[in-house]
DNA sequence: ACGTGTCACTGACACGTGTCACCTCCCCGT
DNA sequence: ACGGGGAGGTGACACGTGTCAGTGACACGT
């Protein structure tokens, strides 16, 4: 019932997707004539009068190279993965991540961000290595385990590196340290006085991972300054807000470093509303600085964080495609610092 | 100088990536068995001990298939292309767009988000062709030509998807009504009698595509009913609200749709802090009912915005894959109504 | 006439996988 | 003794590409 498996040797139109070898035919030179040119081979000699009729003929059927095969072929590709679960992020992380992704491409690499929504840490990495990247670059939103670095390594991954507040065996760490912000914010408090500081823990899951790092440092901040450091569990709504007001008085804090800006803004009202003063009885901080946050009364103080270029974290991985021996180099790349307004 | 090509039959370790050839000679069986066995092909029966063996061999060999080979073998792939330009979106659109992702991922599809940061619309589409997906879902975010649809369906792309403002030739599209919600919020504010009403348009380039429609339905709304509709530019900044709001009285509007919850809450602060009374003397209504708008005071109504299902635009990705000459649905995928707070 | 070189190009192989047709045992019924 | 047939497995090809070695054709110097 099988067709023959000949292929019938001019088949101009049709629905099938046109290869090297149909622009080779229609060119009226051999396929190797045509990878040498679209691929501007300076190894080879090809006339300038066959370079257009190749030209020509690729443009003529629409030819488009099949990265498969070539990356096949090629035993490698300059594919550098980013996998990503996509936690709703800031305008922040947004814009740097921008910068990376614009400076990759500028280094030729082919960036591709592959979702491995609710996968195992394991199964994840798998998946990933099907696709035979050259680099892979966790973000921080998705786990990554040191079995995980394995296989992708033995998948022919010449840098595995992960941006986020814990190091993994075996990959290029980049640390965020996130710990920096929590302690800033603390240092703050306590500079103007406060002595018992609450820290606010979202309930939300996946901010954990930078939550945690954030509260430690805050109780960095604190040590052996007799000063003490409370976390306080809240969701990101109204009630939870107005519940944590409630048995402010009870808690008795006097300072409180809110996570984040959006966390902070709505403690802050949740206070007022419960005729809390701010900051006369309670100091209130934030962090990343959103506009939003300036448009309170009282305008709401923040930690400002500056997040590591975009561009020297591709160079970084470029360095680490090139030089996959290279010690793992672990950098902080987080710098943060107080901005002083109204909350505080 | 070039070593004769010979591979040498047992290299157990190496730093060479293994293949199913590997698997198969540790397993002592042939290449084809090894991929009956871990494809869990029906077809052919293998038997137990034998099964048990080759997964034992690709186990320990930490043996991953090669997606490209695999790919070009079966002469299609299951990967779903989306575009991305990343602009900062909120919280709605990025939970649309997980389940979006996690939907595909249960039809067996394999998301690929890829960036073509500042690239030609022809020249994105190509290097789009390259990976050879079954399907391409622009989300919006990026331009897309008919003459890139062409180059992506000559590719083999089966189902070219748009989901934006506007229509593209010879694609799928899903279009987002964002007309109905400045024509909701147009609506609401004649209804509580206001007359000349302002629409705030973000200067913020990647924006327009959103802000245009919305405008557009605006002055649909007032159509007929003799009230005016004042287009009104401004920068997400603090000053230029506060430029706006001080030539707000020439401007003499009584509401005003301010195409989003972050710039509503901008210019409702510099109103106030102008002296212009909210509501009494100019209505302001927002969109994307944040959580934010609701610890101003008064409370910022705002425009509900309810996002197409992810599951929904999956299952249609789904179909249009399976087949391909359907006609060219075209749906509205936004819903919008108007939640009324306190400022209008 | 012959070796040497250069130019422009081509033939053939390898990359890793899925699958189809075929092959070899071995058992069973007559 | 022989045909039939199923169970279990293998050999070989094709997918589309990049690249190395080689091949005519022609020019040049002796």
């Amino acid at each position: 019932m099988s067709q023959p498996t000949e292929r019938s040797p001019g088949r101009p139109s049709g629905r099938a997707v046109p290869t090297s070898a149909d622009v080779a035919r229609l060119a009226g030179v051999s396929r190797a004539t045509v990878s040498y040119v679209l691929n501007n081979t300076s190894a080879v000699r090809i006339s300038e009068p066959t370079r257009q009729r190749v030209r020509e003929a690729a443009e003529e059927l629409g030819y488009v190279p099949h990265a498969a095969a070539r990356s096949l072929r090629a035993g490698h590709s300059r594919m550098v993965l980013i996998p990503s679960s996509h936690v709703p992020v800031g305008p922040l992380y947004s814009q740097f991540f921008n910068d990376f992704q614009w400076a990759l491409r500028r280094l030729d690499y082919t960036v591709v961000q592959y979702g491995s929504v609710g996968l195992e840490a394991e199964e994840a990495a798998r998946a990933w290595a099907e696709l035979r990247p050259v680099a892979v670059v966790s973000l921080g939103e998705v786990e990554l385990t040191g079995q995980g670095v394995e296989i992708l390594k033995r998948s022919g991954a010449r840098a595995v590196i992960t941006l986020g507040t814990r190091r993994v065996e075996g990959a290029q760490a980049l640390v965020l340290e996130q710990g920096r912000v929590g302690e800033v914010a603390a240092e703050h408090l306590l500079e103007t006085g406060r002595r018992r500081i609450g820290v606010v823990v979202p309930e939300e899951p996946g901010l954990a991972m930078f939550s945690g790092p954030r509260l430690d440092g805050a109780r960095r901040a604190a040590e052996g300054t007799g000063a003490t450091v409370v976390p306080l569990p809240l969701r990101y709504e109204e009630e939870s807000a107005a519940g944590l007001a409630a048995r402010w008085r009870e808690l008795g804090l006097d300072g409180v470093f809110a996570y984040n800006d959006e966390y902070a803004m709505l403690l802050m009202r949740a206070l007022q509303d419960a005729g809390i003063s701010v900051p006369g009885e309670t100091a209130v901080v934030g962090a990343d600085d959103l506009l939003l946050g300036r448009l309170l009364r009282p305008r709401l103080s923040t930690v400002r964080i500056d997040m590591v270029l975009g561009r020297e974290l591709a160079e970084l991985v470029d360095r680490a495609v090139r030089e996959p021996d290279a010690p793992s180099v672990s950098r902080s790349l987080l710098d943060s610092r107080v901005v002083r307004r109204e909350s505080s």
